[in-house]
DNA sequence: GTCCCTTTGAAGACT
DNA sequence: AGTCTTCAAAGGGAC
């Protein structure tokens, strides 16, 4: 969190916060009584970082947060009562009657799960698992098998969607319970990861230095599932995995997404000459190694089919503007579940990858923007990756909502 | 078909 | 060191 950590950074995402409730005004849910004032909320956020990086695990020295310069916060004063659970809805401006369209959207999530399934699952036997890992209530006991996996598109499963830390669609579920798993008994020292094939594992023993067991079973299978899913189910077959979508160390990972149309594609390689155009023609189909998902990101992942179904809602601004308030209403246990998820989600991709830099990504998503922005404000303060107005100093993301 | 919107957090680039 | 920008997910809406 550079940005609350930074100097008045806390302030600010507060003050946007507390901006945006009261912009949102009557027609936004009431924030509870002892929601958090916004100091607290930054307090909290750091110390659930801090707490998240110096839980104990070893693996905290490989952590790239670790390694960053200790947070210039002062000491948090006593923490406050921990508020009482959030209200069933305290973000819905809206009613809390889902309408009937939305329960029938989500009453057949096995249907709709399969639906979304590939066709090489399919083919690898994925579609016709085990039923009764779908079975439940709606997702429960499924979030760590039949996960879209947050790194491929259209939430398509991956293999390794299995063992990835991905906080998937609960629909109803609560959204911690796919955290439960992640407990320190997972995160624990040493204990070889119980849900790597025994050939993944060997695999990345060979590349891998000894921190391998740093990130023992961080993600866990239920004991149902871990004997379930092998290899054989096509985990080394999957298309995605051929080729540059094998990271060197053999291991495929949902990081690694094919070439969409929407995005324009690098090489992953960095240090990679140019090629002529053919070849680099080829090249563009390589996949893309997309950035881990952040606390907040995994925390949407998991709610945001939750949401769609308690309102009428389609649109993911409006969903993800809920969401966010939802976040700030979490309380700091909640929080340090997703975090700590982020943090083995990002340990993980950083050992996946190690050359792989948020840079390589650059540059791939909001290209036109940017070339509009500097086209339409040509002399604006920045230029490096974008610009703004003058009196835009203050990035968007600032700006209280009013202004917006 | 493509981009925008909207959220928070992480990371890189820049000053 | 502090500030700013970009990207990560998602999917309806706009063009």
């Amino acid at each position: 969190m550079p940005q609350l950590g930074s100097g008045g950074g806390d302030d600010l995402g507060a003050t946007d916060e507390m901006l945006a409730f009261k912009d949102e005004g009557e027609q936004e849910e009431k924030i509870p009584e002892n929601a958090f004032t916004e100091r607290d909320l930054a307090d909290l956020k750091s110390s659930l970082v801090n707490e998240s990086e110096g839980s104990g695990s070893p693996a905290a020295a490989a952590d790239p947060e670790v390694r960053r310069p200790p947070r210039t916060a002062p000491p948090p004063p006593p923490p406050p009562p921990p508020p009482p659970p959030p209200p069933v809805n305290p973000a819905l401006p809206f009613s809390l009657s889902p309408p009937i369209q939305a329960i029938r959207r989500v009453q057949d999530p096995q249907r709709v799960y399969q639906e979304k399934l590939p066709d090489h699952m399919e083919d690898a036997g994925m579609k016709h698992q085990d039923p009764g890992m779908y079975k439940g209530s709606a997702y429960s006991g499924y979030p760590f098998l039949m996960l879209s996996d947050p790194y491929l598109p259209n939430g398509s499963m991956s293999p390794l969607s299995n063992k990835v830390p991905v906080v998937q669609p609960s629909h109803g579920v609560h959204p911690l319970t796919p955290l439960i798993p992640y407990s320190n008994d997972h995160f624990s020292h040493g204990s070889h990861s119980p849900h790597l094939p025994a050939d993944i594992s060997q695999k990345q023993a060979v590349h891998r230095p000894s921190q391998t067991s740093d990130i023992p079973g961080f993600y866990p299978l239920p004991p149902a599932g871990v004997g379930q899913i092998t290899p054989s189910m096509g985990w080394f077959t999957h298309p995605l995995m051929l080729g540059s979508s094998m990271h060197t160390t053999g291991i495929p990972h949902p990081a690694i997404v094919p070439h969409s149309g929407k995005q324009e594609m690098e090489h992953y390689d960095r240090n990679m000459k140019p090629q002529p155009e053919p070849k680099r023609e080829k090249e563009a189909k390589k996949p893309t190694i997309k950035k881990p998902l952040n606390a907040f990101m995994l925390y949407m992942k998991e709610m945001r089919a939750k949401v769609i179904a308690e309102c009428t809602l389609k649109e993911s601004a409006a969903i993800n503007q809920i969401l966010g308030r939802r976040w700030h209403a979490l309380s700091r246990e909640e929080q340090a579940k997703y975090y700590e998820l982020a943090r083995k989600e990002r340990q993980l991709h950083m050992q996946l990858y190690p050359g792989w830099s948020a840079r390589d990504n650059y540059g791939k998503k909001k290209r036109r923007t940017r070339e509009k922005q500097q086209d339409s404000n040509s002399g604006g303060k920045r230029s490096a990756f974008g610009t703004y107005k003058e009196k835009d100093a203050v990035p968007a993301q600032f700006l209280p909502m009013e202004v917006l």
